[in-house]
RNA sequence: GGUCCGUUCGUCUAGGGGUUAGGACGCCAGGUUUUCAUCCUGGUAACAGGGGUUCGAUUCCCCUACGGACUACCA
């Protein structure tokens, strides 16, 4: 029988959630639900320093507004916990102690000062300095000290690290399931920091004992991570404990230039990088995105299903997802096509929801929401009418604010163009014609007005234009007579009129 | 600098020893809508360069160039 697929998303709470971190999530989300597994979501929190206040919340928050629930996690216990590392801290002494027994770690005393001197000297004399077997014996560690030195050393309550002992003259044959094999030299490596000297362990630690300790199957991670594999596998084979499958994910860069997406790209290019707003940053869901754009755009950002489908939903990508159709290399991050996706989903939304968004809007204009006429039911078939022409609902007001009051102002090249001298006289005749309409449905109306057209000798381009123009100020929107069935008799006249002694 | 990973239209990508190198976004044009948008149709545009291997390479191999990540007692 085989294991149960076990991913886990596991931030560090050191600010808000990515949108690069967002499609890790996605990506080990997608993976899970593929194999009826769990996802489980981990806070690293081993840096106390970085530690911002309320960032596991966002993490929390966002995962929920994305759609994409950890089934474990903080305030979620299925028998793995506690999810927070600084909340298992007392745990990982014993598994850095158990390596330095097997003789896998030492104890190192050298001070950061100490070697960021090294640092420097090797960096001014062209070379690199690393802490590993070439070097470790003049440096000060319970490897180059005695026992009994060290011993002291410990006793003495001196600051010390517990390094990984990396090996010597071994090859390292590493496996990533979207790159494939790959071979390291373990010279090239450096003696990494397990614990630190505040009592912490590093990420590199904590990450492996609790991967295990959970029994995670898969480590599906950001390609960041990729040289950090070798030191994790010598870490799980140093335990003699069976390693996860790992994945790295190739990074999101900036949609120009050079490098990965960062904040700033964002608010220079308009477009959000943080799920939900951040401070000053204004995240996707403030910015008017649904979560299935945004999932939709970043699941084919570095993956694809080997057909030509483009449009998913949550379970539709559940059911295409897989490791091996992701990416190797990086993928530019295309504003205009998560806008792309947006005005494609608005286009499935319920009218009756986005009334409902629509109407804080409207609140915040200072529109005057009344009881009988911009109800509930009436922002509802405004609604229906725009959202085609909309990509945000905070599009709405521009393309639909005629519904709720009477233009102020006429479109110059319009009124130039279709408001002829006899203009008025049609717009008189015709507001008389609606005066006496009884029936004022669109279908009605239409035909009505198309009648009296005809009768009168009169072409639809003398009347139909200057109608919009006098109606809705310029040249766009729906159906006229959509638009005026909505509005109703008495505010079309009155548009009719006010136009007249305004033009 | 060192280590590792990568490279198909502007962007996201499919493909793979012999293809008119396919799709999507964007852009352009036409049609529909007597408006605008949607929608439909069409167009634009790519295998980084150089060596091999081969009858044949964009596809396999090597080198170069370029891009990226990492190189902390950060994750």
């Amino acid at each position: 029988m085989t294991k149960k697929v076990r991913v886990r998303f596991a931030p560090s709470p050191t600010g808000p959630l990515h949108i690069g971190g967002v499609r890790t999530a996605l990506f080990n989300y997608l993976f899970a639900k593929k194999h009826q597994g769990d996802f489980i979501l981990r806070i690293e929190d081993t840096d106390q320093n970085r530690y911002v206040e309320g960032a596991e919340q966002y993490i929390i928050d966002a995962l929920n507004w994305c759609n994409i629930p950890y089934d474990e996690g903080p305030g979620k216990d299925g028998g793995y916990g506690p999810y927070r590392q600084s909340d298992r801290k007392a745990l990982y002494k014993k598994y850095a102690d158990l390596l330095i027994e097997k003789g896998h770690a030492y104890y190192a005393f050298d001070t950061s000062e100490n070697l960021d001197f090294h640092r420097k000297d090797h960096e001014e004399k062209g070379k690199t300095f690393i802490y590993n077997y070439h070097n470790r014996l003049k440096l000060s560690n319970s490897l180059s000290l005695s026992k009994e030195e060290t011993n002291a050393k410990l006793q003495a309550g001196e600051e010390f690290v517990i390094r990984f002992k990396t090996p010597e003259n071994a090859e390292l044959h590493l496996n990533d399931m979207i790159r494939g094999e790959i071979k390291i030299d373990t010279n090239t490596l450096d003696d990494k920091v397990l614990f630190k000297s505040d009592g912490m362990p590093t990420y590199h630690l904590a990450n492996i004992v609790d991967d295990h300790l959970m029994d995670i199957t898969h480590v599906i991670r950001g390609e960041e991570w990729l040289p950090s594999l070798a030191l994790h596998q010598q870490l799980y084979d140093a335990f003699g404990w069976e390693a996860p499958k790992f994945a790295h994910l190739p990074l999101i860069m900036k949609p120009v230039g050079k490098g990965k997406l960062s904040k700033r790209d964002g608010e220079k290019m308009g477009f959000p990088v943080f799920p939900l707003t951040w401070k000053e940053s204004v995240g996707y869901r403030e910015a008017g995105y649904f979560p299935e754009a945004v999932i939709n755009f970043l699941a084919l950002l570095g993956w694809n299903p080997g057909t030509e489908q483009e449009l998913f939903s949550l379970e539709e990508l559940i059911a295409a997802f897989n490791l091996e159709r992701v990416n190797k290399s990086g993928a530019r991050f295309d504003p205009d096509k998560t806008k792309w996706y947006n005005q494609h989903y608005m286009q499935t939304r319920d009218d009756a929801e986005l009334a409902n968004a629509f109407l804080l809007q409207l609140k915040d204009k200072d529109i005057e929401i009344s009881n009988d006429k911009y109800n509930a039911d009436y922002i509802k078939k405004v609604v229906a009418l725009i959202k085609e022409r909309a990509t945000f609902v905070n599009d709405f007001w521009e393309l639909g604010n005629y519904f709720f009051m009477a233009p102020t102002t006429y479109d110059e090249k319009a009124v130039k163009k279709q408001w002829k001298e006899d203009s008025p006289g049609i717009m008189v005749q015709l507001a008389a014609l609606l005066e006496g309409t009884e029936d004022f449905g669109s279908e009605n109306l239409e035909t009505e007005v198309k009648q009296w057209i005809s009768e009168n000798g009169l072409s639809f381009g003398k009347v139909m234009p200057p109608l919009r123009l006098v109606v809705v100020g310029e040249m766009k929107g729906p159906h006229i007579f959509d638009i005026m069935s909505l509005i109703g008799k008495e505010d079309c006249i009155n548009r009719i009129k006010t136009a007249i002694t305004a033009l």
